[in-house]
Parts: structure tokens; sequence; C-alpha cells
DNA sequence: TTGATTTCGTTGGGTTCCAAACGATATTAT
DNA sequence: ATAATATCGTTTGGAACCCAACGAAATCAA
């Protein structure tokens, strides 16, 4: 989730603020949608993380990428840690540690595959798979609640419209580093 | 977002997983949509912010904690410092770094009042509010350029669910408080 | 007044995170 | 073959983050 924000983590621009926000914001030309919406994404996002470590992750002595990380190879199985640089969306730099921390709690194992000598493949212990069985069913029921007065029409409208955002913002990367190109 | 991203950043369970997950999870009663829900949060969070990151705070030296300090600074004024860590949802000991860093750039002032010296009260400096004026319209654009392909009643939509997810969780929080209590 | 309590901001330790630089290995070009 | 490139994971440095402990200042008690 990062920090994250995530990691981050990320804090937002604040909503309760918006009445003033608009009086100061008197000659510029501001879209108060817009920013309603993005900073409440941030808000959410920051005081979920914090409420799920709290409430499940903690006691397993798990940091939010760690989870992800295992998530990931929880159900893709072995997979090569530059993969799961994408699908957990961490950098590498730091997806080293998260792997050495797991490693430590006997979570993962690494292994240097024959076929590229570079590579680095990440692989769930038995002890792993088992921490997975027990935390996530937790984790979903965390989600459950967060979510719980949305309904679920609700829930899939939030999820259609994030994922509309989403989408709009990988469009958005692929046109600025297009820009940036100077070759 | 942290993390958090957030935070922290924060990094999620991932929604591309989600086919591979469903065959993984078979036995677990999951809540998929509730997951679903959750972990786009994170992910739009994550993303979100660092496309912003990227491509606005980056060129004026601003974290996007650093941003939200100077946000809150620039809408409400002259702030205690103490109000300044609820608005920006941070702790405490994170705002004393952030400040110290604004500080040094010269955006933002720090002073003890007279009603109460063990307080701090943080002040936007004018190099500080001209820089707001430049980079707040910026930021805003990239808000804008986010929600775009929402629409208008989309963004009003999400905001109004992300709301709603919002006072759930701060009504979770007060019901954990309550139960861990000893005394 | 004096002592205990509360309310502040800061500090220190430890973790997480990113970005950039660095080696090691593999691939491609000459 | 050999050199230049590209692709990996790791390391490093610094910001941000949380938590717990601390000291200063204000408040309250007796």
């Amino acid at each position: 989730m990062t920090k994250n924000r995530p990691r981050r983590l990320l804090t937002p621009p604040l909503a309760p603020g918006e009445k003033a926000a608009r009086k100061r914001l008197g000659d510029l030309e501001i879209d108060l949608p817009s920013m309603a919406a993005v900073s409440n994404v941030f808000r959410v996002a920051n005081a979920a993380g914090k409420y799920f470590e709290r409430l499940v992750l903690r006691e397993y002595n798990l940091s939010f990428s760690g989870f992800t990380v295992m998530w990931v190879l929880w159900i893709n199985g072995p997979t090569e840690t530059r993969h799961l640089v994408d699908e957990a969306t961490i950098t590498k730099g730091t997806l080293t540690g998260v792997l050495k921390t797991l490693e430590c709690l006997e979570y993962v194992t690494r292994a240097t595959p024959e076929y590229d000598r570079r590579l680095t493949v990440a692989t769930l212990t038995t002890r792993g798979k088992l921490l997975m069985t027990r935390v996530f069913p937790k984790f979903n029921q965390a989600e459950i609640q967060v979510t719980a007065s949305l309904g679920s029409k609700g829930r899939r409208e939030l999820t259609i419209a994030l994922r509309t955002v989403l989408a709009e913002i990988e469009y958005l990367e692929t046109q600025d580093e297009g820009g940036q190109e100077i070759d």
C-alpha cells in the first residue's frame, strides 16, 4: 500500500479544510471536485493501511509490503524478483530489504536459477504458506469491515471507478515518458 | 502514500492477480468484492502519489508530506504544530523532521508564541506562499488529469464512496480502542 | 509555595522506502 | 573473440515514518 505512503506513505491535502480552501483559492482556477476525489483516495489509503497494520499485520510482525510480497508469492507460486517488484509496486531496492526480512522469519527462500544467474527467484516456505492461510482471512475480514457501509453495489462501483483512474494514470505515464525522451 | 503512500507508502494486494487468486482461494471463505475495492484504493493512492511527486513536487524538492503541510499552512494561515499533526495525518515526531526540512528550504518559519511557550507555531514565508501559488495549480491540473475519465458525476460518486469508507474506519477505530482499554 | 500531573515539541532508535550508483552476469556488435 | 550494452540484484545515503522516552512549560493540588 505503500506509505505508500505509501508509503511511503503518503498524506493528502485535507478534506476538512475544504471551505477555507474555497475562500483562499478565489483567484486561482482550481477544480475542487477533482481535488476532493484525489485527496480522499489518499486519506482512505492512509487510514485503511494503518488500520490493517494495527489490527492484523502487527501480531505477525509483518509490514504491509512484506504481506503484499507474500500474497503475490502465495497466489503466483515461485516468482522472479523482477516481477515481484511490478506486482507489489515497490522498487527493487526496497524488495531486497523486504525479502531479507521475510527470509529471516523463514517465510521465504531465495534461489538463483540456472537459466540466468543474474536473477533471483523467491519461494514461499511451508511455514510461509501456513501463515497466509491464517493471516489472509483476517485481513479479508478487515476489508469487509471497512467497506461494509458501501453495500455490494457501492463496492462494485467504487472498484470500477478506481480501476478507471488507475488506467488513466498508466496512460498518462506512457505519455510523459515519451515527452521526456531526448534521444 | 507512506509508505504508504500513505504509505507509507503503502503497497496493495494486487488486482491483476485476481483470477489466479480466485483459484488459489477456493477453500477459504474470502469476499472478493471487498478485496478488490480495498486493494484498488491502495493501488490508486500509490500510483497517483508517485505520479504527483514525479510530475510536480519533484522539481521543487517537495515531499508529499512537505507539500501537505504547506497546503494546510497556506489555507489556514499560521498554525500550531499540534493541529498541523491532525490535519496532515502524520505523527508529531514526523512533523518535527518535515518542518525542519521546510525551514531549511526557507518555505516555513517556526516560532514560540507568548501565550504558551510550550507550543510552536508554523508560518509560511513569503517565499513559501509564492511557491504554493505556483505549485498548487500544477498539482490540481494533475488531479484533474487522473480523474478526467470519471466525468463530473463519477468524481462526485467516488468522493462520496471514499468518505463513506473513511467514516466507517473512524467508527471502527473508536470501537477497537474501547475494546483495548484495561483500566 | 511546593509538588504532582498534564500537555507540549523534540530526540533517538529502528524500519521502510526511494533513487542512484555499483558489481556481476548475459547479450549484442564489431 | 572481445568490447560495448543491457539487465539483473544489491548496496548506500537520505527522507519520512512510527513509537517510546524525554525535558520544558503550564496547570492543578494541597
